[in-house]
Order: structure tokens, then C-alpha cells, then sequence
DNA sequence: TTGTGTGTTGACAACGTTGTCGCATAGTGC
DNA sequence: GCACTATGCGACAACGTTGTCAACACACAA
């Protein structure tokens, strides 16, 4: 139970009213909690006393201001929806790493909208994080480049902003597309849809590369009418999937470049009945892809463990600012499960795609 | 573009900077970035301009710490995982509204381990959040009860702890549960098993209230061997579902009280290939429930507009920290969707359940 | 006894900000 | 010309902490 001195109600207890508690300067208190050397046990046990008589916490604000070069260990996450599971599990594999380096994390969402990024960011440094984790948007905040050059230590994650100025933790998107593709070309499609995110990211850039690539390789020419970027959210991949679907020739297998478009699309493959005859592979993982029939094949991103080096390469630039710039590129690998092996034309077990109704 | 001053790289620049530079008194720029009255015109430009060529933003920490009743503008989060898509809506909700206020979120993890919540807690309270948010577990950690004792305001969400002490937003989860299990009722089920979740929390006890309400309403016993409780994620919910439905007497329906259980057991039912025999209700949306088939049958929560209101009664509470204790419950309805239409033996149309292959 | 260390403690100045107060300067009324 | 008020601005003290330095007590050797 905390004793509630009776003038102060409301107050914190500070160093002066340990230190008065215990009949010693405020001083020697802060000497005890940060327990620096020097300190006699007698004093130790008197201080002790006291801090947990009055429930005695320290002010982080006040330590952080003392020394310019003192830090606050906080750090903001700039994403654009926790709810994407993609972010959460970021944001999770952030908060483990860093929390055990004893730092908290300010955590906002932007929706990707400038404004937001710029006041959100804004609100952050005046609480002097001492960095930041961002999943960058393009062209990135020019408060985010600012500070940059200031010097607070920022690292990306997901995206790769443009130019090479930030340390910057990825996944192979363009390996992961072009895997991706490969095996529905090996499975005998020759149309194969794209389905991909808006944003202008590198990471949207890298994964039409990689489904390009993969084409070209096996000499399949580009039919440009199959592939349908800037694709904002579920309803609007829902409404592309079906009108790629209808179309004249239509594709006989989808990769879909982002979980958001994945579950819009294949959405729309069931409502139409299609799941078993058009393929499908997409890029993150999605929830429940191994209970619907069938069971979907991608290629998943590890997001808690992007956080986790994130987090890790943000203290590693915090321990030493001066360093090179790093950037990791995760591997992925495809994981078959079902969806992506549906046979196509080039392939002998092909069953043209009709409507199952 | 920032100008670097050339002495003091990597230091920010302060009100002192920014008056020297504009040859004014560092009060005068204070007045100015405040927007205070009683600032001539003339002033006014001189120490605009001078900020825009320093890239000053105002140190909120020194803010913060002037006045002892000054506020960091920052509350904090606990919840147990992000990465549960009820709590990343939560948070968002939450975010929204704070956003809106001018504060900012710290967010964190606990896994409902005790050691992280008091550590998490005491690292928000170093940082002097202003408030509180949390998800509360059972029991409360004392560290909470102190901060509360302290006048720390905290608002609980999803969960009440035991008293009447805190703020709290709930859903009806009692009534949630009750319209559930008459759902399945009044399509003939008798035999429905309750699948909850661990943790021993009012809302996991208003749960198993009110399946046993349902049933003791419509005068049909009740099975404690249906009654599985302490379901820790999904790995244990596909093998209580299992064990549950490989029984000599198997429930015809199923009725789950968390979207992790709901998700383990749909996969187990989808597995077993009795996801047309045996009906399945789960309080919680759950990704993908109008893709699966049968569609899933849930009653949702709206944990976005949950998190919306709790930070709308932490700014209540924080503008007037003597108001009454305020206890908000939020209703919830069923959605059908097809998997709790599914008619059980009382019925005509029942077919016994037998696995698909 | 004196000097020299050694170990423990306290006084005091910062950190960047806001609140209070006082001092100029200018304008107003007589 | 003299008070008086209003307006604009600066000086200074906090807020709670840490870093620096001085002061004190004590032990030990010379």
C-alpha cells in the first residue's frame, strides 16, 4: 500500500521527498536508485526504506533532459494500419526486441495519408524519440528526410524508400514474385493475372518485376491487359479479380502481390466458384490459408521477424551512428498448399475453367 | 532545408538557439511557438523566421516537466498480443480518437504475463503517461491497483476486473453468448459444446454464463463434458475440438467464445470434413468468414469502435478525473452466415453427422 | 602531530521549457 | 508638464533529474 502524503494528493514523489523522508540529501537518493558506487549500506537501507514507503518512481523526462546526449528509450513505429496483420505482427516483433534493450514503443497509424505522417512524426520528435521504425510511403515525408539529416536514427521496413540514404530491412519481393510465378508457369499457365497494391513503393515496384522476369525467362510474352496495380484495399481487388475473370481471354491463374489483394481475390474466386479452377498464389501470407478448399498456396513474408531486425538494426545504429548504411533482404519461399497447383493449359490434367454453378 | 549550425552538430536547437538567432529574448520565442497574446507583429516575423531556418520543434519533455499538473500527452496500451486482431483494432480505435486530442500512444505486449505488465506498466509510468489503457488480466497485476490508488486514471476494455473500481468498455458478452446458443437451439440442437479460451477474466465467465443461461432457459441439461474451458490458442483449440467431436456422445454443434478457439476449431472441423455436419457459432469475427464453406456464423464484436470509446472516456476521465466510475456495454447481434444454420437432431431437416470421407 | 589518501556525502549548476513579475516605452487624460 | 494605464518584452525561478566538484570523516603512514 502507497502512503498518500496529506498536502500532496496527486503528486509524484520526487528524489527531494525521498531524500527528506530519509533524512538525506536528494542526491544521494538518485545515487541509490541508479546504483552507482559509492554508497554505504547504511544510506542503501535508509533510501530503500523510503522509495518504498512513498512508491517512489523515477521521471524518465527529467533524466532524458539532463544531458542533451541523454536518451529517452523511446521509439516511434510509423505504419499505415495496425490492423493490417502484416503491421501488427511488425509491430510485435519490434516491441520483443526492444523492449528487452528497455525501450517502449510510440506506435501510430497513417493510412499512408501525408498529412498524417508528417503531424504523427511531428509528434513523436517533440517527444524526442530517440528513432524511428517506418514503413515508408512514396515519395517519403520530407519531415522524415529532415530528420534524417538531422541525424535521428531511422530504419525502414517493408519498403525501401528511393535512393539509399536509410537503413532499410526487407523481403526478397522480386525473388518472391518471380518464385511465385515460376511455379504457376511450371504447372502449365501461360495467362497469368496480376494483382498488386497502390503505392508506388519499391516493394510493389520489385514484385511486377519479378512476375515480368519470370515470364520473360520462360519467353511467355507480356499480355499488359492481365496486370492491374494500384489496387487500394479488399473491395477494390474483389471488383478487379472479377473483371479480370470475365474479360474476353481471360487468365487461367492469379498471383496476387499483397495479403489485402489476396483476400479480396480470393474472396471473389468463391463467391464465382472458380477456386478450383483458376490458381492462385499470393504474396504475405493470409489468415485461415490452410481451411479454405483449397488450401492457399504463397509465398509468406516473416513480418514479426522483419520487426525484430528492424528493432535490432535500429540499436545497433543507436550504439554506433556513424556506421555504413545496412540493408537485409529476408528470403522467402514458396509454400504449396493447393490453390497454386490447379494444372493449366499447358499441362495434361487441365479442365478448362467454367463457373462450378 | 535545415540549416546545421556548425559548433553544435546533432544538438537541436532550443528556444535560446532560436531567440540568439533572431536577437530576442528566448521567452519572446516562447510566446510566439505558443500563439500567447501580447506579441507585436514585428516579433512575431523575426522569430518565425528564425525557426524556419533552425528547424526548431518544441521539446515536449521540458514541456511536460515545467508544471507538475503539465501532461505528457501520451497514454499507454497493454494488451496481451497485437498480433490478435481484435487488440491491432483495439489499438487502432484507440489511436483515432487520441490522435484526434493531440496525444500519442505508447503500445505494448504483454502476453498476459504477469513479470510484463508490471514491467510494461512501470516503463509507461517512468515516461509519466497520462493515462492508461489496458486489457485487463486476472488477477489485476498490483502494480495497476497502485497507479489507480495514485489517481493514475486507467480504463479497462473487453475485460472488467473484479470490483467496480475502473472505467470500463465491454461488449454484452453475456448476452453475446445467450444469443448464440438460442440461435442453435432454434434450429434443434441439444448437444452444443462450449469451447472458451483461458484466462479466467469476467468476460471468459460472462461467456460460459450465458451458453448455460441459454440452455437451463430452453430446460435442456447441461453436459459438463461439452463444456470446455481454458483454451490456450489455436493449436489447443483443434485438439479440444477433435477430442470433443471423436467423443461417444459428440455435440451437433459447436459453439466457440474467442476468435483464436474459433479459428483452431474451424480448422479442425474443415479437417475433419464436418464442417456441413456440425454447426459452428464463434463469438468474435474471424478473417475469412464469409469466404469459408459454409460461411461462418459469428456474433462480432466491434473492437475498433471498443478501443474509439475507450479513449474517448480516458479523455473524459482526464478532464474530469471526480466523475462517478463509468461502465459502458457495448450490444452485440448475430450475423448468419451459414454455419450456425446448420439443423440439429429437434429438427426435420437434420442429417446425422457423419465425416464427409 | 601532520600530511595524504580514500570513501562517503552534499551543494550546485545545468537540461529546455513555462509562469510570474517587473521594467521600459508609448499613449492617454488632465 | 504630470501621473496613469496599456502594451510589449526580458529576467528569473521553478519542474526533477544527473554530473561535477567540494567537503567532510576516517584511517594510515611519516
Amino acid at each position: 500500500m502507497v502512503e498518500e502524503p496529506n498536502g500532496n494528493a496527486g503528486r509524484r514523489p520526487t528524489l527531494r521527498d525521498v531524500g527528506e523522508r530519509a533524512g538525506v540529501s536528494f542526491k544521494s537518493v538518485s545515487r541509490v536508485v541508479n546504483n552507482e558506487s559509492g554508497v554505504s549500506e547504511a544510506m542503501r537501507e535508509k533510501v530503500e526504506r523510503a522509495i518504498a514507503q512513498l512508491g517512489y518512481s523515477p521521471d524518465n523526462r527529467a533524466k532524458a533532459l539532463r544531458s542533451a546526449s541523454s536518451a529517452t528509450a523511446t521509439v516511434g513505429f510509423v505504419q499505415a494500419d495496425v490492423r493490417n496483420p502484416f503491421h501488427a505482427a511488425l509491430l510485435r516483433g519490434l516491441e520483443d526486441v526492444l523492449d528487452a534493450a528497455g525501450y517502449v514503443v510510440l506506435s501510430g497509424s497513417t493510412d499512408g495519408r501525408p498529412d498524417r505522417v508528417e503531424s504523427l512524426v511531428g509528434a513523436f520528435v517533440a517527444r524526442r524519440v530517440d528513432g524511428l521504425v517506418i514503413v515508408p510511403t512514396e515519395p517519403l515525408s520530407p519531415m522524415i528526410e529532415r530528420e534524417r539529416e538531422r541525424g535521428l536514427p531511422i530504419v525502414c521496413v517493408d519498403v525501401a524508400p528511393s535512393g539509399d540514404a536509410y537503413d532499410t530491412v526487407l523481403s526478397d519481393n522480386h525473388g518472391g514474385a518471380e518464385v511465385a510465378v515460376r511455379h504457376l508457369l511450371a504447372r502449365g499457365h501461360r495467362r497469368i493475372g496480376f494483382l498488386g497494391d497502390a503505392g508506388g513503393t519499391s516493394t510493389s515496384q520489385a514484385r511486377v518485376d519479378g512476375y515480368r522476369n519470370a515470364l520473360a525467362a520462360e519467353g511467355v510474352p507480356i499480355d499488359e491487359t492481365l496486370i492491374v496495380r494500384g489496387i487500394e484495399g479488399p473491395e477494390e481487388a474483389q471488383q478487379a479479380t472479377q473483371e479480370l475473370l470475365m474479360a474476353e481471354e481471360a487468365p487461367t491463374a492469379i498471383f496476387s502481390a499483397q495479403n489485402l489483394v489476396s483476400y479480396g481475390a480470393l474472396k471473389t474466386l468463391h463467391h464465382m466458384g472458380l477456386q478450383h479452377r483458376v490458381a492462385f498464389v499470393g504474396f504475405d501470407d493470409v489468415a485461415f490459408s490452410d481451411v479454405l478448399a483449397p488450401a492457399v498456396t504463397v509465398v509468406p513474408q516473416d513480418p514479426f521477424t522483419m520487426g525484430h531486425e528492424a528493432g535490432g538494426m535500429l540499436l545497433d545504429r543507436l550504439s554506433d551512428p556513424g556506421r555504413g548504411r545496412v540493408l537485409r533482404r529476408l528470403p522467402v519461399s514458396l509454400v504449396p498448399r493447393g490453390s497454386g497447383e490447379i494444372p493449366g493449359p499447358a499441362n495434361p490434367m487441365y479442365a478448362p475453367p467454367q463457373p462450378a454453378r
